[in-house]
DNA sequence: GTAAAGGTTGACGCGGACGTCAAGGCAAGC
DNA sequence: GCTTGCCTTGACGTCCGCGTCAACCTTTAC
């Protein structure tokens, strides 16, 4: 098939599949008229690429998982090299996760506060109604 | 104070700064020989900047913050525009967190099943240990 | 013959928050 | 007077994953 074709049965676009080649994850035969073929084997590859990207992979933690498939493995991730990324991904995904809820919660506290002393001058000039302000 | 002092007392870079002032975050008066002159009030102000820039926050979304500052508040957050801003993050925070913690169980579906499938080619050929592949 | 719908390469644009370099002015110490 | 260090403006570079445009070629349909 050609790139048209590939990236509607992908569900991207052919300028996303040239910038793939042009990264050397996506390498295409030529036709005789200069146009790049696919075959099934090359949409299974992207596929395998957005799929990850979907989780949050940059393209270039794609690679180990590319290059598995093209070693002809039936999947991206039987080999030990894809099987670290996802380790690693694990790890950051965690950590950044730890980080947002820690975020959250300091947010929500400033959110807090910051209603309660907008509370504490609005109703009837500044007259908290708790044991704040002493 | 001029602008490297500031800099330095904020723990960012002049760049930084002069960046803040084209966007209109941070005005600076000029001393008589064209540079820039701040005081502690603008000091509060870089902090007020850096401390919700250290959030997340874009820099845009740290102008409420900002103007109530500049309008005289003693903080940053005393302002109905800049609680509106803490209420909207708290949200896109707990989306995120909903979607990274939905995408982390993938992966490590992803791992689990990878791995197992590994191991069951490894040790003797095709042979698993437990009633998969049946 | 020609228009439309695909394809090709090359190159610039975008967004966000700056880093970095260039060319020069100003202040202070020796 | 000279160096050193800080300041000024202006402008280009960075990263990433593409979008978009230009100028041109190939194939197909009418």
């Amino acid at each position: 098939m050609r790139i048209g074709e590939l990236a509607e049965r992908a569900g991207t676009t052919t300028r996303t599949l040239r910038y793939y080649e042009s990264r050397g994850l996506l390498p295409a035969r030529r036709a005789g008229n200069g146009y790049r073929a696919y075959d099934e084997d090359d949409l299974r590859l992207v596929q395998q690429i957005r799929t990850l990207q979907d989780f949050g992979f940059e393209l270039e933690e794609t690679r180990p998982f590319v290059e598995c498939l093209r070693a002809g493995h039936p999947a991206g991730d039987a080999c030990p090299a894809s099987l670290a990324v996802y380790r690693r991904k694990l790890g950051e995904l965690d950590s950044l996760i730890e980080q947002l809820q820690a975020v959250r919660a300091q947010v929500g506290a400033q959110l807090a506060r910051a209603e309660l002393e907008a509370a504490a001058e609005r109703p009837g000039g500044p007259e908290p109604r708790c044991e704040l302000g002493g």
